[in-house]
DNA sequence: TGTGGGCTATTGGTAGCACCTTTGGCAAGT
DNA sequence: ACTTGCCAAAGGTGCTACCAATAGCCCACA
């Protein structure tokens, strides 16, 4: 994202510490504290805190310095907070939040690209549910993973709503946290196989319906598997 | 959200510029230009590009200047670049893909609130969906809106799971945006009177899957309203 | 025609200043 | 003892000036 090191290391270090609970909400710094600790200038400190401020982590107070803000205050969504929390302890309970979301949206953009995608998105998305078939039948997990989300983020810009789009990231850092995570099993099931060649298929033959049905079998049973809370399907 | 008038200031107006189309992707910018046309500082400038550059609107290179991203870069759901969008010249398109938004996540959120929320956030519920229906019966639409947002909200916030209370913003820009739009009827359809107080006694209940059916009622409604695209409920 | 080297525009980063708001404490009066 | 009001320091806000590094561009030369 930042081309350069500099701010993204602060911004990165500060942004962790922050999200991981290690320094509590309420919390004051100030930008001579900042620029002191990592030995930059009060410049780039205040462009961190500007930063800060901006995904909701911190408020700048005159007189005070800044505020660390609680968790209600924070941009969740964003993909730097995203990353944060996911390295950092409470990476269970993001995960489990991230899946929910997914089960929210996917189907819902599976429907949408069924109507959306262009001929080029279809076929593509038809060539990778057959290669992840080959690939996880031959037990190759990184290159599973890696066709697992292109596969996800194609539907997810296919669908022809750009929020939707926006959250390919976010299921790319939920499928590679969960396999790295070990809770993937060896070899991937054949009921998710399946169900990924017949969300490519519905989304092929047009069919928003068979799309959202079969998107929401794959995310569903991956919510059971990760220990559902509610509502079982 | 930011305490400082310059900032925003010049935040706003470029964030509107770009997000509205007005500055074509690829276009560079310059601090300098920047500086010069809002009569700030260097300082100032690369703190507004900084932000941007958080938002995906610009990527600064040297020797270029920033250049301007295309929407695929954009993070479209952060709230600010969200409200550009929605004062821009884009509205509908972006009332209609948060509707889409809406429709994916608040039935979750719903059957997530009626298992997590509290004692408290169930009888303010229900105490919100009755009120909803005295007031949508006076017709008295500005009163209405502003309990239509606290309620929904309020759901969004107990569901259990922050990613979808972060969206709260959003659901109460697209709810004032419809109203204010004359998207509304000049009172409250009575259907959707009874499904607030269906969700709000689910909630109450701890019935998540009736809390989940009576959420999609009413945002599927919507949807069909707006205009659907797929997908008949 | 192609290629390498230097020029320069523009960001990256630093330092230090003046200003203004806020706040916490102190003092005086009730 | 409690309130009121003033004052001084702390720390963000914004500015200017300066140097370093890098990358696009052009020109000279092969």
């Amino acid at each position: 994202m930042a081309t350069t090191v500099l701010h993204t290391t602060v911004l990165d270090s500060l942004g962790r510490r922050i999200t991981s609970g290690d320094v509590a909400a309420g919390t004051p710094l100030t930008l001579e504290s900042i620029g002191s600790e990592f030995g930059v200038s009060r410049t780039v400190a205040r462009e961190v805190m500007r930063l800060l401020e901006g995904l909701g982590l911190v408020r700048s107070r005159r007189r005070v310095g800044l505020v660390v803000l609680g968790i209600e205050e924070w941009n969740v969504l964003d993909p730097r907070v995203i990353r944060w929390r996911l390295e950092g302890p409470g990476r269970d309970s993001q995960l489990r939040t991230l899946t929910e979301l997914r089960h929210a949206v996917e189907p819902l953009a599976a429907a949408g690209a069924a109507v959306h995608a262009t001929d080029g998105e279809r076929t593509e998305l038809v060539a990778a549910a057959r290669r992840m078939r080959m690939l996880g039948e031959a037990g190759d997990l990184e290159e599973f993973l890696a066709l697992d989300v292109r596969f996800h983020e194609l539907l997810l810009r296919a669908s022809g709503n750009e929020m939707f789009g926006a959250l390919a990231g976010v299921v790319a850092a939920v499928l590679s946290g969960r396999t790295h995570l070990g809770l993937m099993p060896a070899s991937p099931v054949p009921e998710a196989l399946d169900q990924h060649e017949a969300v490519a298929h519905a989304v092929a033959d047009g069919d928003p319906r068979a799309a959202e049905a079969a998107m929401a079998a794959i995310v569903g049973e991956v919510r059971a598997a990760l220990g559902g809370v509610d509502r079982q399907v």
